[in-house]
DNA sequence: CGAGCTATATCAGTTGCAGATATATCATAA
DNA sequence: TTATGATATATCTGCAACTGATATAGCTCG
């Protein structure tokens, strides 16, 4: 039986960054520290330290898997990709409409009193 | 000068939750607590020692602030309430808006290949 | 009065995050 | 061919943030 996503929730902020970005597919390590920092418009910035100590969790956790390494002699060997499992899909998932419920009660509330 | 919504960000996850219970005006430390539980279904637990330690940091921060005890009889003495600041009420408008990218961006790749 | 909820507070411990640094490989161009 | 800088993974150390447990006291109501 698949434990309940939301028993998972409210993720860890670095967890919950390298999840969003890997729902774009499959990605290594070096690229996800720059999808991050570029995908929050430099908001974000995530070094190697939190970014590997997150993937170790994410894997440990589940909810993101390492891919076999490919015979594939045109990719920088160094590279090790990692995937979402179904599990972190769905917890990325649920974190994501938890977050837009609370976006969507804040924005109702700031709204009538704006700066 | 004010300082910049935006070098707040990312805010901790209780620190945006705190500061979002607060929008709905001001209110004291044990109804944040539950006003946080209770708005989530029950997925954000807050303990006192989370809360307390929170409003601090907010304190702190310029983000929050304490109200003068009023001389109101009806009102329980032990109350201590607190409320947004400007700065508060910014940054939590400015945190909203990041999340609301990051959800938007999320479904749009998690959508294609639901489960 | 006594029981249970309300309310604030803090301690002690864990988890999570961050800067700095290390090591090695890759691409390139001088 | 080797020097330079970007790529890539990894870990150490310390700090910030979070948490469960506990303490204390005032309310409420039977």
């Amino acid at each position: 039986m698949a434990p309940d996503p939301n028993s998972f929730l409210p993720l860890p902020q670095a967890q919950f960054h390298v999840l969003v970005a890997l729902t774009g597919g499959e990605l290594h390590g070096y690229a996800i520290m720059q999808a991050v920092e570029t995908s929050s418009d430099g908001v974000v910035r995530m070094g190697p330290a939190t970014l590997y100590g997150t993937l170790k969790r994410l894997v440990d956790g589940g909810l993101a898997e390492e891919l076999p390494h490919r015979p594939d002699t045109e990719d920088d060997h160094r590279r090790r990709y990692y995937r979402l499992t179904g599990l972190g899909r769905s917890v990325c998932g649920a974190e994501s409409d938890r977050l837009a419920k609370l976006v969507t009660f804040t924005r109702r509330n700031l709204r009538p009193r704006l700066t």
